[in-house]
RNA sequence: GGGCAAUUAGCUCAGUUGGUUCAGAGCACUUGGUUUACACCCAAGGGGUCGGGGGUUCGAAUCCCUCAUUGCCCACCA
C-alpha cells in the first residue's frame, strides 16, 4: 500500500454518471410517492457554463438528490431557454462575418439560420451540466421554441387579449437602437455617466433678447417644439406667451408654462422633445404640442437633422455644440453626471421612441401573486426579497412584450386592410380569417389579405409559463403530470431576474392554475472574484468551470461552491475553496481505504474502546442528522455542508477510526468491522448530496449492488434517540486526550512511548471513556488516586486533575509554578464576576430560575478548580 | 432623491426569542510530528474592546437612537 494513493476523479466521475444515466435513477414517472420538484432556470440556449450556473445548479443537485434519498419522487427539468434577443444579435454577428445583411434575409431564411445555429450550438450548456454531475430528467428536457411550449405561449397570447389584458398602443419604449428592437423596462439598466450639460441660447421672436436653456442632449434641439416655463418663475413673466426660434432649424416655436419644471434646476427652462424624452412627451400630450422625430431606427439623424442626416446621434452631438458655438448660440457647458439608460444585451444607449407596440396590463395580474409572497405561500429565500417584490408589484407597469425580433415567437396578430387598427388576434391563420371575416362583414377575404404581424414576443413572455408549460399545462390543463409534479417545490436562482422571471411565474401561476407555481425560491448571490468584481467573461475573471472540474473533481467543485455560500449574498469565488473541496474528497477516499485495508477475525473480541466509540458515534451522527435537517429547512446549504464536512472530517476519521483502529497488522473484530461499515454506509447517504460521484464508488465497493441498490436512491439515514451523557462525556475525555498531547508535545515525548496517568476524581465520574483515552494518548496505566501526585506534570478538566509522572529532574518548577498560577488567577477573577452576578438582587429577582442554577453551577465548578489549582501549586514549593 | 441590507479573528462567514465559558466555525497563520488511510495528513497553539458614539436593562454582538462606511434595488429632474 503506497502513501502515493489519491483518488482520481475524472475516470470515477464519467464511469458513475453513465451508470446513473444507464438505470435512468434521474427519470421520473407520476407514481404513489410524493412528489419533489424541480424546474430548471433554463440557460440560453446558445449560451456556455459560467460560475453563477454552477453555483445555482450545485444547489439544485444537492436538493434533488437529498429529496430522491428521502424517499420523494424527485423530478428535476432541464431545459433551454430560446433567448430571443441574445441568440438574435449572435446570428446577426455570425451572419455579419460572412458578409451578410439580416436586411437582405428573408425572414424564412433567417429563421432558417438561427435554427441552424441553436442546433450547432445549442444544449452545449446542458452536457456541460452533466460534468458537474447534474441529475437533470434529461427525458424531459425542454426548449421554449418546442412545438408544444410555443403553442402554449400563443395560446396564452389569445386568451389574454381576449380578456383584455393585452393591447396594442402607440407609446414611448425603450429603444436598442443596435439590435433595432423594443426592450421592456425591466431590460433597461441605467449607469451614471459623466456628460455635460450645455446651456443654449434660443433668441425671443421678435427681439434681441436670448433665452438660455439647458440641455444634456442639444442634437435634440432639432426635433424642440416647446420652451417650457414654470408658471410661477418671476424671472420669464415677460416671456409669457412669446415664441422663440429654434437654432440652426430656425423653428419657431412656443413658450408654454407647466409647473412640472423645476426652477432651481439649470436655467429654469426646459426645452420639450416629445419625440425623444418621456417626461417630454407627457408634457406635449398635455399642452397638444407637435411631435417631430429626428432619428432613423439606428439613432442616426433622419431628414429633420438637416445637415446632419445619416449620422449618428453622439457624432452629431460633438458638431452640432461646435456649430452652435459658431453661432454663439452656446452659453457654456458644464460637466454633468447624469444617468443613461442602456441595453441590458447590447449595451447600446436606450432612445425613447414612439411607437406602436404590445403590452400586457399588469395590475390586476398582480393582485394574487403578491399576496402569495406576502402570506409566505411563496417563501422568498432570504425574507430580505419580499420588500423588493412588493415595491416592484405594487408598482408595477404595463408590461411591453412585443420585440422588433425574428426570432422567437410570433405574434398572433392578423392584420387586414391598411389600418393599424385592422387587426384580429388568434391561434391560427385560418381562425384569424374566420374572425376577419366576421368582424368586418367581408366574406370575400382570404388568408393572403392577412399580414400577421413582424414582431416576436419578449423572451420572458413564454419563460413565465416555464413551470407549466413543461409538463405541458397550458394545452392540456388536467393532465396527470401537471397535476402530479405542480405546484414545483423550490426554484433555485439569481436575484437579478426576480422581476424579469420569478415574479411573471408566480403571476401567469395564478392566472392559469389558480396556484403558486412553486413553494419556496432560493436566491443565490452572485459570483464574484476575490476583489468583489463580479465574474464574467469580460472581465477575463471568471476561471472555466470545466477546467475546474478537470482540475479538482465535480464532486471538489461542488463542495468549494458550497463552503461559502449564504442565500442572498454574493459569493466570493477563491479557487482555493476548490482545492478544500478536493482535499476533502480525498480524505473521504483514504478514510475508506484504511477501512478496506482491514483484515476481520471472527474470533477475537471486540475491545471496550471500538464498542464505547461506536456508541458514541452513533449518537454524534444523530445529532448532526438533526443539525442537517435544520439547515436543510433553511437553506443554509454551507452550513448543512460544514456539518458534514466536520461530522466525517473530524468525528469520524480523527476521532472514531482512531479509537476503533486496530494495532499495525492486528485483524478486527467482525462487530466492529460490522458497525464501522454500517456507519460508512450512512455516512455515504449524507454525503452524497455534495459528493455525488466519490460517494457512489465507496458504496458500491463496500460490496456487490443490484441497481436496486444503488447509492442514488438509497434510503435517508433513519433516526434514533440521542444518547446526550455520553455525547458530553466524551467532550471530557477529548479534553483530557488533549491535555496528555499537549503535555507530550511540552515534553517531547513521543507517541511511541507509553506513559501512566494518574486521575485525581473530583467530579466523582464514571470513566467511560478510560479505555479510549488509553488507546489514542498511548496511555499503559490509567489510575484513580486520592491526592495530588507529586513530581508530575498536571492539568485540570473540569475539577478533575490528572498527572502524567515525568522523569525526574525535567520538570521546570518555575515554569510549571507560573502557569499554575495564571491559571488559577484568570479561575478567580472568573469566580468573582459568577459570585458578583449572583450577589446582584436583581439579577436574582429577574433573571429566569434556569440561568441562575447555571450561574450556581459555574461558581461551584469554579470553586472546585481553584481547589486542585492550589494543592498543585503547594505540591510544587 | 427614495428604500433595503450589511459592518464580528488576516479571509469568508455563523451567532435563531437579550442570559449555558457566547465571543464561534472553516480556511489561512505559528510550532511540533516519516504513528504502518491520507503531508490534499496528524497534533498543539496564537489571534477579535463584535464599525464609532450614546441609550434601555440586573445583564447587549443581540433591542433603541445617532454617526460613518459598503453593497443592492427602485426613481423621468432637463
Amino acid at each position: 500500500m503506497g502513501s502515493a494513493a489519491k483518488y482520481n476523479a475524472q475516470t470515477t466521475e464519467n464511469k458513475w454518471y453513465n451508470y446513473w444515466m444507464e438505470h435512468g435513477y434521474f427519470h421520473s414517472e407520476v407514481d404513489d410517492r410524493e412528489s419533489y420538484t424541480i424546474v430548471i432556470p433554463p440557460p440560453n440556449v446558445t449560451g456556455v457554463l459560467h460560475m453563477g450556473h454552477m453555483l445555482n445548479n450545485t444547489i439544485q443537485d444537492v436538493l434533488i438528490r437529498r429529496a430522491r434519498l428521502k424517499g420523494y419522487n424527485a423530478c428535476w427539468v432541464p431545459g433551454t431557454d430560446h433567448a430571443s434577443i441574445a441568440t438574435e444579435a449572435k446570428v446577426v454577428a455570425k451572419l455579419k462575418s460572412e458578409g451578410i445583411e439580416k436586411s437582405d434575409l428573408t425572414r424564412e431564411t433567417f429563421l432558417e439560420h438561427a435554427w441552424e445555429w441553436t442546433h450547432k450550438h445549442g444544449g452545449i450548456i446542458l452536457e456541460q451540466l452533466k460534468k458537474l454531475g447534474a441529475s437533470c430528467d434529461w427525458e424531459r428536457t425542454a426548449f421554449t421554441m418546442d412545438d408544444n411550449l410555443s403553442a402554449s405561449v400563443i395560446k396564452v397570447f389569445v386568451d389574454l387579449y381576449n380578456k383584455g389584458l393585452i393591447y396594442r398602443g402607440y407609446r414611448m419604449v425603450n429603444w436598442d437602437p443596435e439590435a433595432l428592437t423594443t426592450l421592456s423596462d425591466e431590460e433597461v439598466i441605467y449607469e451614471e455617466r459623466q456628460g455635460n450639460l450645455y446651456y443654449l441660447n434660443y433668441k425671443i421672436e421678435g427681439s434681441q433678447e436670448v433665452l438660455t436653456v439647458a440641455t444634456t442632449r442639444p442634437e435634440t434641439i432639432l426635433g424642440d417644439t416647446a420652451i417650457c416655463i414654470n408658471p410661477n418663475d418671476e424671472r420669464f413673466t415677460h416671456l409669457k406667451g412669446k415664441k422663440v426660434i429654434v437654432p440652426i432649424a430656425n423653428r419657431i416655436i412656443p413658450i408654454i408654462e407647466d409647473e412640472y419644471v423645476d426652477m432651481e434646476f439649470g436655467t429654469g427652462c426646459l426645452k420639450v422633445t416629445p419625440a425623444h424624452d418621456m417626461n417630454d412627451k407627457a408634457l406635449g400630450d398635455k399642452h397638444g404640442l407637435e411631435v417631430i422625430d429626428i432619428f432613423n431606427d439606428d439613432a442616426t439623424l433622419n431628414s429633420f437633422g438637416m445637415h446632419y442626416q445619416g449620422k449618428d446621434r453622439f457624432v452629431v452631438r460633438k458638431e452640432i455644440s461646435k456649430e452652435l458655438e459658431a453661432l454663439g448660440a452656446l452659453e457654456k457647458t458644464e460637466q454633468h453626471l447624469n444617468k443613461v439608460g442602456t441595453s441590458e444585451r447590447t449595451k447600446a444607449v436606450i432612445e425613447p421612441k414612439l411607437s406602436d407596440q404590445w403590452f400586457l396590463k399588469m395590475e390586476d395580474l398582480a393582485k394574487p401573486a403578491l399576496e402569495a409572497v406576502l402570506d409566505k405561500d411563496v417563501k422568498l429565500v432570504p425574507e430580505k426579497f419580499i420588500n423588493t417584490y412588493r415595491h416592484w408589484m405594487e408598482n408595477v407597469r404595463d408590461w411591453n412584450i412585443s420585440r422588433q425580433l425574428w426570432w422567437g415567437h410570433q405574434i398572433p396578430a392578423y392584420f387586414y386592410g391598411d389600418g393599424k387598427e385592422d387587426f384580429v388576434v388568434a391561434e391560427s391563420k385560418e381562425e384569424a380569417l374566420t374572425l376577419a371575416k366576421a368582424k368586418t362583414g367581408n366574406a370575400t377575404l382570404i388568408e393572403t389579405d392577412l399580414t400577421q404581424d413582424p414582431d416576436a414576443l419578449d423572451t420572458w413572455f413564454s419563460s413565465w409559463l416555464w413551470p407549466m408549460t413543461v409538463f405541458n399545462g397550458i394545452l392540456e390543463p388536467d393532465n396527470k403530470e401537471i397535476n402530479y409534479y405542480y405546484p414545483t417545490n423550490d426554484l433555485v436562482t439569481a436575484p437579478e431576474i426576480l422581476f424579469f422571471w420569478v415574479a411573471r411565474m408566480v403571476v401567469a401561476g395564478y392566472e392559469y392554475r389558480k396556484e403558486k407555481p412553486f413553494n419556496n425560491v432560493y436566491l443565490t448571490g452572485i459570483v464574484r472574484d476575490k476583489q468583489r468584481r463580479k465574474m464574467s467573461k469580460s472581465l477575463g475573471n471568471s476561471p472555466d468551470p470545466l477546467d475546474l472540474i478537470a482540475q479538482y473533481g465535480a464532486d471538489g467543485i461542488r463542495v468549494g461552491m458550497l463552503l461559502s455560500s449564504p442565500a442572498g449574498n454574493d459569493l466570493m469565488f477563491d479557487e482555493d475553496l476548490c482545492k478544500q473541496g478536493s482535499a476533502f474528497v480525498n480524505k473521504i477516499f483514504n478514510a475508506d481505504r484504511l477501512i478496506k485495508g482491514w483484515e476481520v477475525d471472527e474470533d477475537i473480541e471486540q475491545p471496550e474502546a471500538a464498542k464505547i466509540g461506536i456508541a458514541w458515534y452513533q449518537s454524534k451522527f444523530q445529532k448532526a442528522l438533526l443539525e442537517l435537517e435544520d439547515h436543510y429547512s433553511k437553506y443554509r446549504m454551507s452550513d448543512a455542508l460544514m456539518t458534514t464536512y466536520k461530522l466525517i472530517w473530524d468525528d469520524f476519521c480523527s476521532w472514531l477510526l482512531e479509537m476503533v483502529k486496530p494495532a499495525y497488522q492486528a485483524p478486527i473484530d467482525a462487530v466492529t468491522y460490522a458497525a464501522v461499515i454500517k456507519i460508512l454506509g450512512d455516512n455515504l447517504k449524507i454525503l452524497h448530496p455534495f459528493v455525488p460521484f466519490i460517494s457512489e464508488e465507496i458504496w458500491q465497493s463496500i460490496k456487490d449492488r443490484t441497481p436496486e441498490e444503488a447509492l442514488i436512491i438509497a434510503s435517508w439515514p433513519e433516526s434514533h434517540t440521542i444518547d446526550e451523557v455520553l455525547i458530553n462525556d466524551f467532550e471530557v475525555a477529548a479534553d483530557v486526550i488533549s491535555g496528555v498531547r499537549k503535555i507530550r508535545k511540552e515534553k517531547n515525548i513521543a507517541f511511541k512511548e507509553a506513559i501512566t496517568l494518574s486521575v485525581l476524581n473530583n467530579d466523582k465520574a464514571k470513566p467511560t471513556f478510560d479505555t479510549v483515552i488509553k488507546q489514542l494518548c498511548n496511555v499503559s496505566d490509567l489510575e484513580y488516586v486520592s491526592e495530588s501526585v507529586d513530581g508530575a506534570l498536571s492539568f485540570r478538566v473540569k475539577s478533575n486533575e490528572y498527572f502524567i509522572p515525568i522523569v525526574a529532574g525535567t520538570i521546570d518548577v518555575e515554569a510549571e509554578i507560573k502557569k499554575i498560577s495564571e491559571e488559577l488567577n484568570y479561575t478567580e477573577g472568573f469566580l468573582k464576576s459568577v459570585q458578583k452576578k449572583l450577589s446582584n438582587e436583581r439579577f436574582v429577582a429577574n433573571a429566569p430560575e434556569k440561568v441562575i442554577v447555571i450561574e450556581r453551577n459555574k461558581q461551584a465548578d469554579a470553586e472546585a478548580k481553584i481547589a486542585t489549582l492550589k494543592a498543585s501549586l503547594a505540591s510544587l514549593k
